[in-house]
DNA sequence: CCAATATTTCGATATTTCTAGGATTATCGA
DNA sequence: TCGATAATCCTAGAAATATCGAAATATTGG
């Protein structure tokens, strides 16, 4: 469930977070905590088309920055909280380790 | 310089550090810590031709997640500390901010 | 089963990105 | 100034991405 953070699917990662539209997406589920929101209420609050919408949280399924759940007619997406505090940690990590590091 | 971090700006940080290849440059950087790296170390370790690196980290300049220097004949590029932090605090700001947050 | 709701799949187009070879510019040592 | 070194610019083809309408696929209430 977890699969250790790599350069591979960490850059994977970044890259579903790296259009403003789907920042956007993440970040309101972000927002919304462990309720997360049903994919029409993004869609709305957003104002995206449906099938962009469906789109954009693929990419961030696949990447595992969020988690969707079927409930009833509805798929409730919700953000991966450990997954995203793994990648911004994974940003800084081994911070120079090829010398000593005055950076704090 | 600074520029406060804002969707815009952070997405594209997200995309600059959304390339394998990309990513494997920013962390070479990251571990060189204050020294940098010159273009032509970056391309040796990494393997990447000439003007495919400059493509790269034209781009993780613009984003704002390295800086370079002229020196000499040569060009040192410097992973952007500050930026780098404010992207990786941005990913989970504002969590949970709608709803009491359990995720601690 | 039928109608309504929620979301995905398909298909098509426009745009961007990745990659890299070759020419070009800049800097320095002799 | 000549030659070597360092890096960027120009160019372009291949691949990937973004966008979105229309049709298709669940799911549930009545």
């Amino acid at each position: 469930m977890d699969a250790r953070m790599n350069p591979d699917n960490a850059a994977e990662g970044f890259t579903a977070m790296g259009s403003t539209a789907r920042l956007e997406v993440l970040r309101a589920l972000v927002r919304a905590g462990r309720a997360g929101r049903p994919v029409s209420w993004i869609q709305e609050a957003l104002g995206i088309p449906a099938s962009t919408l469906t789109h954009h949280l693929k990419m961030l399924a696949d990447a595992g920055l969020i988690i969707q759940e079927k409930s009833g007619r509805s798929i409730i997406s919700r953000a991966n909280y450990d997954r995203l505090e793994a990648l911004a940690a994974f940003i800084l990590s081994e911070c120079c380790s090829e010398e000593g590091c005055s950076n704090d």
